[in-house]
DNA sequence: TCTATTGGTTGGAGCGCTCTAATGCTGTAG
DNA sequence: CTACAGCATTAGAGCGCTCCAACCAATAGA
């Protein structure tokens, strides 16, 4: 239970301490012989540095701290994905933390995170006050991803919300739909942006916005669902804040003897791997996750080694994966709902005809129902 | 950008460093005077300890590593959830690092976490060599999760596949199926009490077992279906090494005009969260994953305070979910497939008739089809 | 009054490493 | 033969902390 040290090889290689660091380090003032001694000797007592007395010793560290906001949701790991293969390829060790989306919680990830003293911090989707982010950056560099920040110190990374909106719109309208509702994402990071890009889209069109307050999750768009149903203004086309929210709605709707997409239109937001399953065949818009992960690493990084200071904004496009929930409207006339679902296809691998197949069925059942 | 350190902490107290460091750890043999003046100083510096000079110095860590071989599985986050909450309440800090399920990437990760000298590690569903594993218990208590081991020095937390395989084939048979196919995991952890399990259980009903190569993927599970659809071997039933696989295998089936539960039943394994969608609605084998993390972490800490070293097994119990992709078999006598499906709800939040409902309308309109 | 005892406080060594400056050693030029 | 590079190597200080032993009142016991 006890690892050798620093001392333990040099004695055994017969030659300083120091010599023994600079091996380590791949120094090239460093004799060959002398090198090929140490390596040996630390081969054969097992030795590894010591990460922590070395980035004591260096008042450096090559270690990144990552905070996920959330550990069940998979968005977080492809960004992790790409973060961590710009860090490995730059020499950079990633330390993961999680917040479980708790403001508490996440504070205490954060100062356990902090107090490794990492090279900098990148954190995914944090639900901390700014106040505790920006009191942070004062320490190190951060990068925010799918959040925003105006202060100069922090970088961020996030998709173009509202153009994503807005592409969801625009493909609803060319479907025909006038009357598209949009269950917001309240508070959420990113559904502001969202919103905004909903509103003007809309607008753009001369249509009229519904923004139905709702949450990121299954069971919030169950409820607004349900909400729009009884209040008898459920449109012919949802906007959901994210997928999960969708997959909610879609359930909610189907509860309540509706189909889609041939009575109601559905649209997603991030293309989890839960929108591209078959059985789910969720339209929706993706974001380019692990590319958040790499320019967030790169930004870090530039920082660190470059000593960056100018904030970098990253913004990028999304953009929109057509699936098996959205379809033309039904007309006025009942019984003749649009007999053709959506069957353009937006990604390679994935969503099969499974689901397009049920809805046709649904369909089918429905009008021999009523 | 520089942290303030105790040195600066006891200059503004007006006492000496050592002092702080008694604060910091709040000793109870401090002058309530002395402490307060240290708080305040800390405070207004904004003074935190440095986690890796307290380690080094010490000797002792208060931090637990985690491995987690997927992030992309949602299984490993309730795992962690219950670790850190145990942590959490022994005054230990977690750090996590991931494996991407490649044995390269994993060891990496294992290296980068042994590197900062945490107290122990639990490892989550690693697919390390054991010989990797055994070595690293050399250095450190290590705990497994999801993967068996026989070095007295490791610790293991598992659920019983063999029994959460033999609910499911007794709940297959109870519902009247006699040919059910057993999708298998290969070499993933786990995958062998699951499959012995099933033979066992199979063997018992004195029924012939058809054990299918798969893998714990969707893709896999969706391949194995159409190889025994193509071979004419299909069963009216299917017990899937987990949900994932037991998804893909649903998807293939409805692609070839099948219902489920009506054609062929479907069981997964893990109880997911995806499992618990409405959308999919999958009966299936639960685990208790938060369990897992907090009796990982026990016996974690238990090795690490209480210096115990006789080796832990823990084998919980899983249970049976009954959602709605089981019935009873078909009929030999084709149109006339059995009109009810499984009703029976397992879980309290959920899955509600959205699925049931569409396999209604999915078995309407294939008696239309042909 | 002197010695123990106790509770509070402090100096200093040292954890495993890096880094600077200094050292020894060769070889070449003056 | 001395001088001086130029290179490989090393001693030693120090990173921010903990921990031990020593210390210093202040009180208690004799």
């Amino acid at each position: 239970m006890v690892r050798p040290t620093m001392e333990d090889v040099a004695l055994r290689a017969g030659v300083s301490r120091a010599l023994v660091s600079l091996v380590m380090r791949n120094s090239p003032k460093v004799s060959e012989a002398r090198r090929s001694a140490v390596l040996k000797a630390a081969e054969e007592l097992g030795y590894s540095p010591h990460a922590m007395a070395r980035s004591l010793a260096s008042r450096t560290s090559t270690v990144l701290g990552v905070m996920v906001s959330d550990l069940h949701n998979a968005f977080f790991a492809e960004v992790v994905d790409g973060i961590d293969e710009v860090a490995r390829e730059q020499g950079f060790d990633i330390i993961i933390n999680t917040g479980g989306r708790s403001p508490a919680r996440e504070r205490r990830a954060l100062e356990s995170l902090l107090s490794f003293r990492p090279a900098g911090l990148i954190l995914l989707s944090p639900v901390v006050p700014a106040t505790a982010i920006s009191k942070a950056a004062e320490q190190l560099p951060i990068v925010l991803v799918a959040r925003s920040s105006r202060v100069s110190t922090v970088d961020t990374v996030n998709d173009d919300g509202e153009q994503g909106a807005r592409l969801a719109v625009d493909h609803l309208v060319s479907l025909g739909h006038k009357r598209i509702a949009h269950l917001d994402g309240g508070e959420g990071t990113q559904a502001g942006p969202r919103r905004r890009g909903y509103v003007t889209a809309m607008e753009a069109h001369g249509l009229t916005p519904q923004v139905v307050p709702s949450e990121y999750t299954d069971a919030a768009g169950a409820r607004a669902i349900r909400g729009l149903i009884d209040d008898g203004t459920l449109p012919t086309a949802i906007l959901s804040c994210n997928d999960f929210n969708a997959v909610g709605a879609i359930s909610a709707l189907e509860d309540a003897g509706l189909r889609v997409p041939q009575d109601v239109s559905v649209v997603g937001y991030d293309n989890t791997s839960l929108a591209a399953l078959r059985h789910v065949s969720l339209t929706t818009i993706d974001q380019p996750r692990a590319e958040f992960g790499r320019l967030a690493a790169d930004a870090l990084l530039q920082r660190v080694r470059e000593q960056r200071t100018e904030p970098v904004r990253h913004l990028l496009n999304p953009s929109l994966v057509v699936r098996n929930t959205t379809a033309p409207p039904a007309t006025s006339r009942r019984s003749s709902g649009s007999p053709f679902p959506s069957t353009a296809e937006g990604d390679s691998a994935g969503s099969g005809s499974r689901t397009a197949d049920s809805r046709a069925k649904s369909q089918e059942r429905r009008s021999s129902d009523q």
